[in-house]
RNA sequence: GGAGGGGUGGCAGAGCGGUCGAAUGCGGCGGUCUCGAAAACCGUUUCGGGCCUCUGGGUCCGACGAGGGUUCAAAUCCCUCCCCCUCCGCCA
């Protein structure tokens, strides 16, 4: 959520930042219930004053605190519903987006190219994934429905020897390894974001009120929920392999081809919490680690710094990497780094004492690998798989 | 799944319905002592919000797992939920 505080100083700054990503009317509402919220409170706190008493009231006190109480229970009423407005209304206002985040397209993507690696490779007639790995869609499709598959064989090594082989890369770079649930509260989705804003996209099991997370995303942010941590033990970064869930309940239609676009996929993810000065440069860290994984397979690539209004609630700003997909003949995204700043850490509570007192700290997410880029990897070599991923159980080719 | 017990400050652990944001111990921080340190002694030590402010802070309100209720008044009584522990059952 936003810092309320920091709003009412600048409502006119917010308001434009917010209405980047589309937030201003909720932010409107803010306002305005805060600022009833604002005129209640002194009321109430000044009736609570006067119920508060030393010892055994006379009766005569008794019957002036009846009073008082009557009073009270009015305005304790209005005052609930203030708060209860205003806590709505903050989830739904989304987190300014940076100065440098662009708020139109420049050509094809979903924001600026900032730039392009790699070679694309000269292909006559690219073979798509289907094709070059064993993917057993029909089948995963009679067990669980539409975009379910098996993934089978060499296809299987390749997966399992890219998560191994990013996990070893990652936390080579400070990140703590971590298996976490993949089923959690709601408060853990509304904390990192994904509630109410992304709710259609999420598994229920209703019977239990848990949630599958679509990313670990959830599980690591939620890993510190409601602690204060101590200054000199941040940053802290994770990196956590599991298996995420998605609806893709917005994307009818669109990619329904193969494994590219599944309701259950594997991914290792990265997560850092950091003091908030050093999160934009944990931030471009991100980035660069997601790219040394994408360089050193030698995929082709383009950086994309996400336009305003294709960010989630949660991110200030965000960088995709796309990888070239030679079947497809163009980018498609393989990782995402968002910076959340503080927006996760208010919902969650998650601050840290520094020498200013408690502050909250700063949350940061990015992609390492997923099941995708096996598919890159397939499309983009037709088959062969780079040497660097042998030694962690890769086969020197993949057939299908 | 069944039967019990319990959730209080960084930790441990008290707390007749009012004078309890909360005894005590440990830990932390500051000081005295010391060449220095330890010990001892003295002091200090939760978080959130509103308003004021000479930006040091002041003041009032809220918070004893969470949310409701009873009461003039709740850490203390009642209800619901969450979590932890013990025993039994089940299980990779």
């Amino acid at each position: 959520m936003i810092d309320l505080r920091a709003a009412r100083a600048d409502p006119e700054g917010f308001r434009v930042a917010v209405e980047r990503k589309g937030g201003g009317e909720p932010f409107d509402r803010l306002m305005a219930v805060d600022a009833h919220w604002r005129e209640l409170i002194p009321q109430v706190d000044e009736l609570r004053g006067r119920q508060k008493l030393k010892g055994k009231p006379t009766p005569e006190q008794v019957e002036e605190l009846k009073q008082v109480k009557a009073d009270l229970q009015r305005l304790e009423a209005e005052l609930a519903e203030a708060e209860s407005e205003r806590e709505e209304l903050l989830r739904l206002v989304p987190n300014p987006p940076h100065e440098s985040v662009p708020d139109e397209a420049t050509g094809d993507a979903e924001g600026d190219v900032v730039r392009e690696v790699g070679e694309r490779p000269q292909l006559a007639d690219p073979k798509e994934h289907l094709e070059l790995g064993r993917y057993e869609m029909e089948r995963g499709a009679r067990l669980s429905g539409s975009r379910f598959g098996y993934i089978v064989g060499d296809a299987a090594r390749l997966s399992l020897a890219l998560y191994f082989w990013a996990l070893d890369r990652v936390s080579a770079q400070g990140f703590e390894p971590v298996i976490p649930p993949v089923l959690v509260r709601e408060e853990a989705m509304y904390g990192t974001g994904f509630f109410p804003a992304e709710r259609f996209e999420i598994y229920e099991i209703a019977d239990e009120g848990l949630y599958l997370t679509g990313t670990s995303e959830v599980a690591l942010a939620g890993l510190h929920m409601s602690e204060i941590l101590d200054a000199d033990e941040l940053p802290l970064r994770y990196t956590a392999f599991s298996t995420n869930f998605r609806r893709e309940a917005g994307a009818a239609g669109r990619d329904t081809r193969g494994m590219f676009r599944v309701h259950q996929f594997n991914k290792v993810e990265m997560f850092a919490y950091v003091l908030p000065e050093e999160s934009w440069d944990e931030h471009e860290r991100l980035l660069e680690i997601e790219e040394s994984l994408a360089r050193e397979l030698g995929l082709p690539y383009r950086v994309v710094n996400i336009e305003a209004r294709e960010l989630s609630a949660a991110a200030a700003k965000r960088y995709d990497i796309e990888a070239w997909f030679p079947s497809q003949e163009r980018y498609r995204e393989i990782t995402s780094a968002s910076n959340t700043t503080d927006y996760q850490a208010r919902r969650l509570g998650i601050r840290y004492r520094g020498d200013g007192g408690t502050e909250y700290i700063h949350t940061l997410n990015g992609t390492a690998v997923t099941d995708r880029w096996a598919l890159a990897i397939l499309e983009n070599f037709q088959g062969e798989v780079p040497e660097v991923l042998r030694e962690f159980g890769a086969p020197e080719r993949v057939r299908a």
